[in-house]
DNA sequence: ATGTTATTTGGTAATATAAGCAAACAAGCA
DNA sequence: TGCTTGTTTGCTTATATTACCAAATAACAT
C-alpha cells in the first residue's frame, strides 16, 4: 500500500462523507437553486435548529458551502460549483442501475 | 419536506456512501488506471480477502464497478466513467480548502 | 428590554460501519 | 485430487453517526 496515495484517498473520503447523507444532499440540491437561510431549511426539512445547524456546519467544514450573515439571518450558498455535475453523475448511475434491475424481469 | 425529492436524495446518498471510504476511493482510483483482480487489491491494500471482497461488493452493489470472471481470477473494472470527473471535483475542493487554511497564517 | 435567528455544547440512545478471524462453499486449473 | 482464487456468512469488537432535547451564548432588530 502506498501511504501517500491512501492518505489522499482518506482526505477525499472525508469530503464525500460530508455529502453522503440524505439531508445534506437535499440541502446541496436546494442550494444549487440559490442561497437559503437556516430558518428556511428548518421549515423545509422539519428538524429542529440544532440538527439543521449541525448538518450545515458539516457541509461548511468540508468546504462545500459558504456563509453570508446579513441582518438577523445567516445565508448559505453553494461554494463548490462542480458539485452540480457531481450529482448528475450520480443520477446517471441510478438510472443505469434501475435499467439493469428492470431487464432482469423481462 | 417534499418526500419525493428527499427520497431521491436518499438514493443518491446510498451511492455516495458506497464511495465515501478511504479504501474504496483508493480502489476506484486504481481501477481508473485499468482493471484489477481481487488478489492484486489484497496485496496492494494489505487486508485479507474477506475485507477486500466486502469492499468490492459494496462498490459493485452501488453500480460503480463491474465484474469479469476469467480463468481462476475475478477482474473488476470501473463502470461509472463519470466518477473520474467526480473525483477531480473533490481534488479541487481539497486544494481550495488548503489555500484558505494557509491564508489564515499570513 | 425583548424577540428572532442561529450556533455550540453536553447528554442520551439508537443505529451503522468497519476490521479481523474462522469456516463453508464454489469455480477453474494442474 | 489438491491448489488457487474468491465469495459469503457468522461472530466479536470498536468506532462513528445520527436525532433529539436542553441550555448557554451571540448578533441583530424593534
Amino acid at each position: 500500500m502506498k501511504d501517500t496515495n491512501m492518505a489522499l484517498s482518506g482526505a477525499k473520503a472525508e469530503i464525500l462523507k460530508a455529502l453522503a447523507h440524505q439531508t445534506r444532499i437535499y440541502m446541496v440540491e436546494e442550494l444549487a437553486k440559490g442561497e437559503k437561510c437556516v430558518c428556511e431549511f428548518v421549515e423545509l426539512i422539519g428538524s429542529d435548529f440544532s440538527t439543521v445547524s449541525k448538518h450545515l456546519s458539516i457541509l461548511k467544514n468540508a468546504g462545500l458551502v459558504q456563509v453570508d450573515k446579513r441582518g438577523q439571518k445567516v445565508f448559505y450558498s453553494l461554494k463548490a460549483i462542480c458539485l452540480t455535475g457531481f450529482l448528475s453523475c450520480i443520477e446517471t448511475i441510478i438510472k443505469s442501475n434501475l435499467e439493469e434491475q428492470n431487464s432482469m424481469f423481462k
